[in-house]
DNA sequence: GCTCTCAAGTCAACATAGTTGACGTGAAGA
DNA sequence: TCTTCACGTCAACTATGTTGACTTGAGAGC
């Protein structure tokens, strides 16, 4: 499953003539896409998971006792799409389904002790390439960052 | 092919509970990912593309005559996985691949003038919401996303 | 000139993550 | 009671990637 040593673990920021004056910025989105789930993708893979599994779980992590219903709403998949990856993280017990006596129409959804464990890991490996990040540019370009984040997510 | 009207085109930033100080960060970087790349993506949709075939045609766009192993290079997939979409691109005359008479080892790809209307429009898509993030917070703050996304990009 | 090697490229088989469609099931309302 | 309808599951398909096996042609050593 894992690699020897992977000669080329993501791709190292190619040097492309740019045409247009923003090409660096685009850029920078999809190289910085890239560093930020990289560690946390090896590290998702070492325990035979990948980047959906983890979605699931960051998401049921905080919201926990979250419908299926809900929880296709916030991760915006069709039902059938979740129904793999999750049916996996409750066979290897990472996640737990318990049917509320009254509301039995619905599962209610949280992470085991297990599960906790390698969505925090998970989700540590990319909040420290951030910090570091903005560690360096300290609060003012922090906020800065945010905010041109904000203005792009919100974009539509 | 194309949806009626999606009711749920991206997902709309979900409330999720914040366990650490950078959840909200982490957040951002996706909703920002897939808001730099919707537009573009339901563009490349209507022409019956997507963003393998996307990111061929950038990479082509800024260097003309590069070879498939160069090419494989740059994007950082296997050369299979290149197989397909840049069949597909040779296919519809939007790549065009020659083969020069003393280097006869490797063809060298460029974009025919639909490949670049359709690389130009796709970027379009993603310079502008870029833009209009840049715009809202001027200059300086643009400097700093820059800053804190090469960071992030150079994590490694 | 002949052969051997090796990178370039292609084809086939498979894994994973998503899609739509069809269906089962049980709660709740007419 | 019967109907409905959301919740959930199963099956089939598409797309994007993977590895493995193969072909082919350039260039090196003899």
């Amino acid at each position: 499953m894992q690699k020897t040593v992977s000669q080329a673990p993501g791709l190292h920021r190619a040097s492309l003539k740019k045409l247009h004056e923003l090409d660096a910025a685009l850029e920078l989105m999809y190289y910085g896409w890239r560093g930020m789930t990289l560690l946390a993708d090896q590290y998702l893979e070492t325990v035979g998971l990948s980047r959906p599994h983890h979605r699931i779980l960051y998401v049921v992590a905080r919201r926990p006792d979250i419908s299926i219903g809900a929880l296709i709403e916030v991760l915006g998949i069709s039902k059938q799409a979740l129904n793999r990856p999750l049916g996996l993280l409750l066979e290897r017990k990472l996640v737990a389904a318990k049917r509320s006596p009254e509301q039995h129409r619905s599962k209610l959804l949280r992470l085991t002790a297990a599960g906790q464990r390698i969505e925090q890991r998970a989700s540590d490996h990319e909040r420290k390439v951030l910090r570091e990040a903005f560690d360096r540019v300290g609060a003012p370009g922090t906020a800065a960052w945010m905010a041109v984040m904000g203005a792009i997510a919100d974009d539509n």
